[in-house]
DNA sequence: GATCGCAGTTGAACATGTTCAATAGCAGTC
DNA sequence: GACTGCTATTGAACATGTTCAACTGCGATC
């Protein structure tokens, strides 16, 4: 069951030179004007390739949404490897690892709206549900895998096979919230970040409670009913 | 601090019909073909008349959506008027309430995930959480109140009083996975409905607990922390 | 009933994402 | 070195959302 519309390896050295040129003209682009203000005929003039070229590397402008995530992703894995390595507390991996992501976006604050609508679209080919998205996608659940397991925490088997999938969701829900976030300092994210991440480490100490233990069950199969659907997504 | 673009009053019975018209069209073609697949142009034409006459009425394609939902809610309120009268069950009216919204929009569930990700762009005129769509936003969250109100259930004020928006943010969750949902019936998303609501209710039983206690009141504390923001949103 | 103002109407014009058929350039083969 | 096939490149052409300046017609005012 491989995935039909991986990015393909490049042929040439040449090719892959202008595919670097388009995508960082296109990350430049993004930044300055946003994402809607970005047009194809930009990205080829400032990349100086023709319009059709960019076409040849990426289906889409849509597409180009894809690498920057990777791009994004990157930094942010860069961005927290001395915190993972340091930090044993779970609450304050959780905590460090979201405000990183935040931050590591920031430059992209206002690009983010039009990008999270754009992506938001379950035919759109880089949905993060979608299976054109699913290697990156794979790799962010493997990350908060990596945040648990590295943490002195106790967490029951059960909950711990399911909880990187919900904190990649938790992750995903703080970025909405960030978007619309306009406080200076984007103050009201971290602090939203900050209580949210202490909710959930009290949760997860909550759940063996044994008047709790009903409701752990049934959360559990409902997540993994849930989950079961959002991974065989098509991708047309 | 009035709404600057809500929908103004049409000034002529002539006006009145044209933008019936418009609306009526672009209902059809929505079914038929999708939203995006949808082109002003053809609106126009199965409406009868020009292309500019559409721009009149509705500023902009995504503005079409706005009456959308209008409309579909007006349905959803009719579909679920003789459950609320009758059911007193917290658990059963919202079972009730939120299959209903998943039945009313069933016909367009093909339209559904581009309209979906248009009106999830903050900067969109229509976003949910934005300055326009405040006055149908207001009613949905009133309705959710309306259904909390008139259970048996006894709720804590404190609780009460952040549950309708609560259950209206569900609401849209459960319309995201029923965008996904491809299973025949939509076996799927009534299957989820079930189980969360149930959880949702045992939830609510479960926050007199002393030792959840000091969780209720942080969640709840974060919870205003969050609304604050998501009301006074800028429209553009 | 003539005049005036404004809602309503129109289609051409524009910007931009996308497609496509044609061309250029390069690498391996004989 | 000529040939072959594939990658890379190009810009014109197309579809569609949106804008706009001009025009029409209706109702109020005198």
């Amino acid at each position: 069951m491989k995935t039909a519309t991986a990015i393909e390896p490049l042929r040439t050295k040449r090719g892959e030179t202008s595919r670097a040129a388009i995508f960082g003209a296109a990350l430049e682009l993004f930044q300055e004007r946003g994402y809607d203000a970005t047009t194809m005929r930009g990205i080829a003039d400032r990349a100086g390739v023709s319009l059709g070229s960019s076409y040849h590397y990426f289906p889409s402008k849509e597409h180009l949404v894809l690498d920057f995530y990777r791009h994004t992703h990157d930094l942010h894995r860069a961005a927290i490897a001395e915190l993972l390595s340091r930090e044993k507390d779970l609450a304050g991996r959780l905590r460090g690892v979201i405000r990183a992501i935040v931050i590591t976006c920031e430059p992209f604050h206002a690009v983010a709206g039009s990008i999270f609508s754009t992506v938001a679209n379950p035919s759109s080919p880089v949905n993060p549900f979608g299976a054109t998205a699913k290697p990156l996608r794979d790799e962010v659940i493997a990350m908060y895998a990596e945040v648990i397991r590295g943490s002195d925490a106790r967490i029951p088997a059960d909950v711990a096979a399911e909880l990187p999938l919900l904190l990649w969701l938790y992750q995903m829900g703080i970025l909405y919230f960030w978007i619309f976030d306009r406080s200076p300092g984007r103050l009201r994210t971290l602090e939203v970040i900050d209580q949210t991440t202490d909710l959930i480490v009290r949760l997860l100490s909550l759940a063996n409670l044994p008047v709790l233990r009903g409701s752990r069950r049934r959360v559990l199969s409902l997540i993994r009913s849930i989950g079961a659907g959002t991974h065989d997504q098509a991708a047309g």
